[in-house]
DNA sequence: CCGAGTCTATACTTGCTGGTAGAAATCCTA
DNA sequence: TAGGATTTCTACCAGCAAGTATAGACTCGG
């Protein structure tokens, strides 16, 4: 739906012109990927996307499995920046942790969010499907940490900060599976809801809820 | 893990023994995909399991998008049993959603969860594809319509019951991508991590908390 | 022990798609 | 406008894996 990617005929200095539609391909690549899935999108069709020819493709990407990498690493980035961005704040680790879920939903209803999901690391070599694991790893690592920061500040009750980790992050990463952009609710709404959840839980609330602990 | 499947050299009468063959053609190939992935296992790898040939899988199955469905199918019905035998229990709409829950989690971690969640409906055809979509879609549904019991009868607070299904169900969905039978909790202690997180949620609770719990 | 039905293997076809060789077009600089 | 670098195209290859033709082997009732 978002208009077509065309860095074909724009203007700039060669570097330029050429990183722009190094850009165009992977995003080409991600849209094809996450409309018709990666082993059921050829190179023929993300080239069609451009109105380009295969051949075109590999002057800027060494292979398919690159695409499929820089997808990845595209999504994978954006969280990763704000889990380093939450952890630079000061807020209670209940917040922080409330601000990278914000983000996380951002970065995976983009373009990009399929990939970082759908795609399975079998479908990169040994060598790139590494690097991946250890983005997500990463990630996994920091979310581990603001649950337990969170413990130790009191803003998030006892808990088991690995399997806490893994709902959540299991709840957002499924977020691909259902979004559609054009008839879901905006991302910052569904961090929302998200949030409301996993914070309060389903039990209902009792009243007197607020500072003091009069139960 | 689980040894070798061979109903192979079995006794029993000649529909009962091709039956078995049939579903241990189908487990063999449950577990190849989960282990390669299913673009990456070709029907020779599940031959091999067997240690069989390639032309005995067609004796039992027609093609190897039949075995993924079957695979889709296997689990997706246990599932579905856990929400009707649910749905006639007499407990509130919280006891019933987390005794879906235990069941969930106890298929999603069989030899089968992995194709009911990593596999595109994609790789099946537009026949097969809709008659997945339809399973997922109905335990979808139950799963809302038992928030909504919850709510009804107080024992959910009030929440948007589409996005709380869409959560749940993908904290669970997500199990297989981290879940190794050797190295990890069993399926009874996720569910119960699991749901501890979703009814009470990550705030601190304050003491004088609902009644206790159970198993 | 025979032959009809059941089961399995050998050996092949076929289509698709990732990837490439090398020529042609285009663009920039001088 | 010449000529070298950059960019894109046409045409092709190779390999893999799904699926099949067909013949041989096993089982079992009669």
């Amino acid at each position: 739906m978002p208009g077509p990617i065309s860095p074909w005929r724009v203007t700039g200095t060669r570097e330029r012109r050429r990183e722009l539609k190094r850009d165009a391909v992977i995003l080409a690549a991600a849209r094809a990927f996450r409309a018709r899935g990666y082993h059921h999108t050829s190179l023929d069709d993300i080239a069609a996307l451009l109105h380009v020819t295969k051949p075109t493709l590999y002057y800027y990407v060494a292979s398919k499995e690159e695409m499929l990498f820089e997808c990845f690493r595209a999504g994978l980035d954006r969280i990763a920046t704000a889990c380093s961005k939450a952890r630079r704040g000061t807020a209670s680790g209940r917040e922080q942790l409330i601000e990278v879920v914000r983000s996380y939903v951002e970065a995976i209803t983009s373009d990009f969010g399929w990939c970082m999901v759908r795609a399975e690391d079998q479908d990169l070599g040994p060598e790139l499907g590494a690097r991946i694991r250890q983005l997500k790893s990463e990630i996994d690592q920091e979310i581990r940490r603001l649950v337990r920061a969170g413990i130790a500040d009191g803003s998030i009750g006892d808990c088991d900060p690995k399997m806490v980790a893994f709902a959540l992050a299991g709840a957002l990463n499924w977020i691909p599976h259902w979004y559609r952009d054009n008839a879901s609710l905006p991302a910052s709404a569904i961090a929302d809801r998200f949030v409301e959840v996993f914070v309060h839980g389903l039990a209902p609330r009792r009243e007197g809820a607020l500072p003091g602990k009069s139960s």
